[in-house]
DNA sequence: CGTCGGGTTGAAGATTGTCAATCGTAGTGG
DNA sequence: CCACTACGATTGACAATCTTCAACCCGACG
């Protein structure tokens, strides 16, 4: 990315993350920390969409398109990377790899999305709440190597309850019945898997 | 279009449409009838992830990716036209507007996947089918001009359901309530609208 | 020492699912 | 023309799931 325009700054965590006027079509990544993408609605209550880790680009599926139809909001606290807008849409059309990797990201952001309709739609709490956490320790083990199946995990349990339906108490509940049945537990910020297959059986959809 | 390799074919109601071996990069556009984009989970059941109305470009999401992550079925009899992947990637690379086209279109299809997330998370049974129908009868007034708020929509209810993460019954249940209360009625594949205001008032999410 | 946010737990209620029976309509084969 | 069947919609009774409301605990922090 040598050459162009780039700056750097931080979000503190539960604010949110602006994409200032003039700046629409640059593109976030981030770089450190966590952050989530979200939908806010009428009656005060929002989707998390999906919890974005280092690396993700903030808003990938809004590279080309103007307009953001959903918000962003740091989880911790976060460091960003802007490079401007301009400067990627032309790498693109030079660099084809460049314009590759956007497109594998912007199909994996795709292909997640349908999956978490799914997850909604079809499954009960338990297999939502495992849905979720399934697919955030592939995410993390493919970023970072792992130790003894435990995994940072900065949630509130109302958190997981935006990103999944359910209410925090419901959360708290099934959180409860996996840590009786030894599947797993998540304290402090620390998921840590004890019964990886059964995790699988429960959140898989295939 | 006009140069490109195409060739049409047609798909009986309630057959799935393959996307044949050596053509997985082939763009596939419905012409004319209905068809849906689903995900068919282990147990059974399924989620409809969109309906596919005559004009939607039938894997619009995965253009560039290589491998299709989901189903698709014909819900009428459908008319498709198909074109070769590479002759659209080349297209794509030389015509400016042909890029910016199907970016458009990738982006409203990003758009609507969240908008189905959020509906699924956070409405109950009623909230979920209006935005259902909101959405479907907004696609098809962009597509022609409509009499009296009587749009076609060949669902079943079984169809319905699928969408929207509810059981058959509770769909006839919703729609019996929708009935008495004169919001919209759903009869023989057509959908009349009574009270768009308040179909707005339920389906909206912000 | 008080307060506050987050988690846990119980009890009650709302929403949605399951099971089963019924009805109408369209198709099918005699 | 008449069973017979199959499918979709409707309805009732009941059960499971999830929410709401409330109380309580605990550690952090002023």
């Amino acid at each position: 990315m040598k050459g162009a325009r780039q700056e750097f700054f931080t979000v503190k965590a539960g604010y949110q993350i602006e994409c200032p006027p003039q700046s629409d079509q640059d593109v976030l990544v981030l770089c450190s920390g966590w952050a989530f993408r979200y939908l806010q609605l009428a009656d005060g209550s929002r989707q998390i969409l999906r919890f974005l880790l280092p690396g993700d680009i903030i808003s990938a599926p809004m590279i080309f398109s103007e307009d953001l139809n959903f918000s962003v909001r740091a989880l911790t606290e976060v460091q960003i990377s802007r490079f401007g807008g301009d400067d990627i849409r032309k790498k693109c059309l030079a660099d084809e790899r460049v314009m590759i990797e956007l497109l594998r990201s912007l199909a994996e952001s795709g292909r997640a999305s349908y999956e978490l309709a799914a997850a909604l739609g079809q499954l009960p709490a338990e297999r939502r709440i495992a849905h979720l956490f399934l697919g955030l320790i592939r995410r993390i083990a493919a970023r970072s190597i792992m130790l003894h199946q435990r995994y940072p995990m900065p949630l509130r349990q109302r958190h997981v309850g935006d990103a999944v339906g359910l209410t925090p108490v419901h959360v708290s509940r099934v959180l409860a019945l996996f840590r009786d049945r030894q599947v797993l537990t998540l304290v402090d910020g620390v998921l840590e898997v004890t019964a990886l297959a059964e995790l699988e059986r429960l959140g898989s959809l295939r």
